[in-house]
DNA sequence: GCCGGAAGTTTTGCATACAAAATTCATTTG
DNA sequence: CAAATGAATTTTGTATGCAAAACTTCCGGC
């Protein structure tokens, strides 16, 4: 009982991961540019050992590439890698809604429902960002309602890697509308407890949302040009 | 053209991390044992920076656990752990069965079909040892005729927290001739490249051994008592 | 003018030093 | 004698120091 107001203020590289972790996934760090150890130490008001255990961290995650005696930088993923991410992904994610659709209870299926009300509405504003935002949560709530921590920390670790070529900037509006529609397919199939069916329909999902970044990363949109991130 | 006879030496805590986990996933370092850093040190020789560097690492892939103030121990799993990672186990394997199905070589296949009859040489001379390092292979070589790195390394690094259980020890004639047969059945849906059943077998295949590890656990013939090992 | 190389600088990798937290152990007190 | 308390020791977490590798810059030679 000694934990009332004192923060547990986690340790140090803890903190520093998370931090360099949302750097990189945001974009802040760009993918393919090099970490530098003193700026990063100065920007971040450490010394240089928990960074480089952060960095260690992130490394184990595939979010940097160590480079021997020339330091780390942030991953940059080759369109072959996207692809062998992206069908990781998939089969994740698939096996997320299978085990969901066996496992989901009435509420937690009421909330997905109602966040996918508040995406339908956002989809209508044309509201990108907060269309985003909840696409990410429900996805979040059916892997929760999977029950499988490991599951979900794998997709978690995995998906970041994608989460850093923010391909959230374009969409095109036909696609949009059928990633809506989809959405629409899930939420169906949780209600009728179809987990084969979620599984299909999630993979094809995934291989949709792979096509569309294959093609942005093809004309040039993403800043992903090439280079392995192994 | 300057390396030709010097090995690069990769830097220490890559060597340091390698050495660890083979030390956890070899048994050396028991699930649940301390990361004392002083000992590791002197039986490493090497200073605690590159040691703790690799131990972060390994917390990241989920083969340490790190307590704040109090250092790492190896990660021990409880029997929800294992149900958990088998599951995540069991779709990765899927899936690389399936990708296997459609794209390996007859190469390849040759290959795989060797390894096999070699493995039923091993069953035959009740030569466990043998027969585990073959079984291994073989899993491995499908996984490569998946073609998907990304695949390969998440289900290594996902995998390697089970074979610190070492379930190798025990196993029971009936249940090893069912994994024989089912290896051979293995073989059969590659030659014809039956994906979808590829994917289903190899999915129970895990759920057998699954079955099998759980067992163990309960009936105390495993060390891996409870305790969280997120 | 361009290429090659050597000196200087920067940066990374490892070791060590110092501080704070946790553990141990002995002592004291009820 | 048991529980509790507090000092001593150990152990972890962070900062700093030092050496080697890589990068830069500048100069000379062709």
């Amino acid at each position: 009982m000694a934990d009332i107001i004192s923060i547990p203020r986690t340790v140090l590289h803890q903190q520093v991961g998370s931090r360099l972790r949302q750097l990189i996934v945001e974009g802040h760090i760009a993918p393919g540019a090099k970490l530098n150890e003193r700026a990063l130490c100065e920007q971040l008001q450490i010394s240089r050992t928990p960074l480089r255990e952060a960095i260690k961290m992130l490394a184990a995650e595939g979010l940097v590439a160590l480079l021997p005696n020339r330091g780390a930088v942030a991953a940059q993923l080759s369109a072959q890698d996207v692809e062998h991410t992206f069908e990781v992904i998939a089969g994740l994610e698939g096996q997320s809604g299978e085990l969901a659709a066996q496992r989901i209870t009435e509420p937690e299926l009421a909330e997905i429902r109602a966040l996918h009300y508040e995406m339908l509405a956002a989809h209508t504003r044309r509201d990108l960002p907060t269309y985003y935002r909840l696409n990410a949560l429900i996805h979040n709530h059916i892997n929760a309602a999977a029950r499988n921590p490991v599951l979900t920390q794998t997709y978690l670790t995995v998906n970041a890697r994608l989460q850093a070529l923010r391909f959230r900037s374009n969409f095109d509006t036909a696609k949009w509308k059928r990633a809506v529609k989809e959405h629409e397919k899930m939420v169906e199939l949780l209600a009728v407890r179809d987990a084969a069916g979620l599984r299909a329909l999630l993979v094809a999902h995934l291989g949709h949302k792979r096509d569309a970044v294959l093609a942005l990363m093809r004309s040039g949109q993403l800043h992903t040009t090439s280079g392995a991130a192994a």
